[in-house]
DNA sequence: AAAAAACTCCCCTAAAAAGGGGAATTTTGG
DNA sequence: CCAAAATTCCCCTTTTTAGGGGAGTTTTTT
């Protein structure tokens, strides 16, 4: 018996899921949850095996999620599941100790393979998520942002300049401008508009 | 008997719809469809009294599908799924016809609401979206931007300077200036920056 | 036809960002 | 422990943007 846990903000995702898996014999359903509080409060009492976790979840982002639960319980297998496409997010899913990855098209197979694949120990791709980083290869290399310049990034979006950002972090305001050149040229731009419409169309930020 | 349909991209979302409602006494369950296609193949034969529909499909925006359906089939009640709370997107949708708008994280109670609503004739708009509608209705009062605005803001938002911008269509530099500066004042923004992600955020461009 | 809005161009100054370097200190990963 | 990456701070100059005005012309709306 596999204990299965899953946490998504969706409930008819979570509907789904449940509804596709509830008869497989070998599957104990251990619960639901819909946010990040909920998982680490069930964590604590009990621990599933394979947990399938949405990455778009409100206020974290399930690449942080998964880090956390990966530091704290090492035995679970996360699986990540999104609607998102986009190799970098599923990258760092798995840089951040996912052991397999769904989109939410996945069908009913595909999700029980899954569960056996990473089970045993082995990362599972899905078909579609395999290609899309096979196609998207050119885009993994995209330099990602570190901790600092996202967040210094992401204080430039909101409009502060850098003497503002510069106070916000207490930092010199030379730090702050030497981020911003740094993204810049790391992303091959010229200036800040360009910058965050990149950003901001690459989930960046 | 209400008859209903349901199309959406996503495995899971039709399992979990299914799921929530497939023990309805009044609800007959005339199917689903995964794409425009299989949607309107089926409306060929049968006409559901309600469709729920995704507006995320893939080559093609609910938006536009609800407007053709409402077009060729003016009785059907649709209501629009998704998991975006995007004042712009949802507003589009009720302009095309749609009867009701749900986000995903709709719990079953919400969905049988919405459905009885729409069939009476009625709107159904779900908390949470009416919410949203609400908070960002200052956000429909937005000045919208002019056509010469946009047209500037697209070339800013490429990373081309004023003067490059005023090379492009033959005009002074100081008229994009000036248009630039206008849109940080109807916007109550100050700077590029921030006017970017603003643009970006709601649509603009 | 009159009013309103959009579009165009101009002045000015100050502030901010871009572009070019360099370099020391932490943190992180192997 | 060592190397690489990230983070921090510094210099400099030029370009670009922001902010404050004003004003004439064209287009759209009423």
């Amino acid at each position: 018996m596999i204990k299965l846990f899953i946490i998504d903000d969706h409930e008819l995702i979570l509907e789904g899921i449940y509804s596709l898996l509830k008869d497989e014999k070998d599957l104990e359903w251990l619960g639901t949850a819909k946010t990040p509080e909920e998982l680490m409060l069930f964590l604590k009492k009990k621990t599933p095996d394979v947990l399938l976790m949405d990455i778009n979840l409100p206020h974290k982002s399930g690449m942080d999620l998964c880090l956390e639960i990966k530091k704290l319980y090492p035995a679970i297998y996360v699986i990540g599941l999104s609607t998102s496409d986009q190799a970098s997010v599923i990258r760092k899913m798995l840089d951040n100790g996912a052991s397999g990855y769904l989109l939410k098209d996945a069908l009913k197979n595909e999700i029980l393979a899954a569960i056996q694949t990473v089970i045993k120990g082995r990362t599972y791709i899905s078909h579609s998520v395999a290609e899309v980083l096979k196609k998207k290869a050119s885009n993994d290399n995209l330099p990602l942002l570190t901790k600092r310049e996202k967040q210094v990034l992401e204080l430039i979006a909101e409009g502060f300049t850098n003497q503002q950002i510069a106070d916000k972090l207490f930092l010199d305001v030379t730090t702050i401008n030497s981020h911003r050149k740094n993204m810049l040229t790391k992303f091959n731009l010229n200036n800040t508009a360009s910058l965050i419409k990149f950003a901001l169309t690459n989930n960046f930020i």
